[in-house]
Order: C-alpha cells, then sequence, then structure tokens
DNA sequence: CTATTGTACAACCAAATGGTTGTACGACTT
DNA sequence: AAGTCGTACAACCATTTGGTTGTACAATAG
C-alpha cells in the first residue's frame, strides 16, 4: 500500500519526535496490535496516570494514535498509515542516496 | 538490502530524536547526496557555525553521518544504513498491526 | 614566521520536555 | 442521590535542547 499525503515540516517533526521515547513506542506498539484505553496503558509503565496521558496526547498530535470515546473511556488505537507516512519519508532520503551511487557508477562507466 | 543490527533502546530514541529537526534533517539530506565541510554546511543555514557543529554531533551520535578527516576539514557523509535501520524498525511496527488485521480476518472467516 | 581558515569545545541562556501532584467533571454503579 | 471510575487539565519542577558568544588550536596560505 502506497501512502500519498504529503506532510509540513512541522508534522515531521512531531512525528520523529513522538517515536524517540521507548514509552510511547510501546504504547504505539501495543495500541496497533489491538486498541486500549488510557488506564489500561498506564498500567504498564512505572509512571503516573497523568503522564501516560501526556504521553497519549503527544502520540495524537503526532498523528501516530487516534482517541474515539466510548462511554466514559476513551479507546486509543494505533494509526498504521502515519507508520507508512514515516517510511515514505525515509524512504526518499534514502532514494537520494542510491541517485548518488547511480551518479558515481555513471562516472566510473565513462571512464571504463 | 536488508539490515541486520538491532539497535539499543537509547539508540533508537537518538535515532528518532536526531531526525526530529528541520535543519538537521536537511543535512542527511545533503551528506546522502554528496559529502561536505561542516563549513559548508554552515552556509546554508541561517544560524551560527557552533549551532550546525552541534547539529552534525547530534546526528554524528545517531549513527545518522560520518565524519572523516581530511587535512583540516572535516568531511561529513551521511550514512544510509542507519537509514535503513529506522526503516525496519517502523517495518515492524507495520507487521504488528498486519498481524492485528489478520487475526480479525480469521475470526470473521471463522463466522462465515 | 604570521595570518587565516576550519574545527572543537566551554559557558551561558531561553524554551521545550518529561515528570509530578492537585483539582474538576462527566459517566457509570449501587 | 452518592460514590467511584476514567479522563482532562493546570501548575509546578528538573533536565534537556537549540541556540548564542568566546576561546583555543591545528593545518594551510602568504
Amino acid at each position: 500500500m502506497v501512502v500519498r499525503l504529503a506532510l509540513s515540516n512541522d508534522e515531521i517533526d512531531r512525528l520523529f519526535r513522538a517515536l524517540a521515547d521507548p514509552t510511547r513506542r510501546d504504547i504505539v506498539r501495543r495500541t496497533l496490535i489491538a486498541e486500549a484505553t488510557v488506564s489500561e496503558l498506564a498500567d504498564h509503565y512505572a509512571m503516573s496516570w497523568a503522564a501516560v496521558q501526556k504521553h497519549v496526547a503527544v502520540l495524537e498530535g503526532a498523528g501516530l494514535v487516534s482517541k474515539h470515546a466510548r462511554g466514559r473511556e476513551r479507546m486509543v488505537r494505533g494509526n498504521p498509515a502515519q507508520i507508512q507516512r514515516a517510511q515514505a519519508l525515509l524512504d526518499s532520503y534514502e532514494q537520494l542516496w542510491r541517485a548518488r551511487v547511480d551518479r558515481l557508477d555513471a562516472l566510473f562507466a565513462d571512464d571504463a
């Protein structure tokens, strides 16, 4: 599946920033496997409920998870599309390098 | 090309943290296309030389670029292998989600 | 030899981050 | 109706981050 939507510079910042924390990565992991409430998530970490709530908010701001109300609970769900956008981003960097290798190859081919 | 080497939690933190800044991403971009000295890089940004030098140090700490001495200059070169490690990481998250989809599919298949 | 260039690094500062506790409130339970 | 549960958010604090200027030094140029 190919991802199309482009991200602004700020969105990219938030995306990678959100991924640069082990607790947040673990929340993404868990919620990609199965959705969970903030309280359920908080049980797994050695920090206050409020701290976990903040991490979820950061992930939400980065588009990596979404929250859906269900009664008084908020179900947190991982968003694979945003992971794919990050992948697409990194892929574009790799392409730059490949292009450079190709240029160098062409140079040597000329020499031969 | 498949990347094997595993990264520690701290290394992953540093990797994504390093990518969460537009100046640093631009340095990665430039040095993947062609290596450059720190001074050459600094010319492109509206900040002091020292600030750019710090950004390069962060990228180096994250393994995204490497520096090689050449006379009094330090050539900065982007490291595609580290980009690929980041990709592999994100891919593992996407796999989790695919596994979940497969489980749900199996569930519905049982129902049918 | 002297001057200049490219680099490294320390000290400092403002803002952001990651954590805490406390308060508030709507939604279920009894 | 009263109590509890899950959530949200503000205020606060220590540390980290992203920038600055200033000093130092090795390599090259004149």
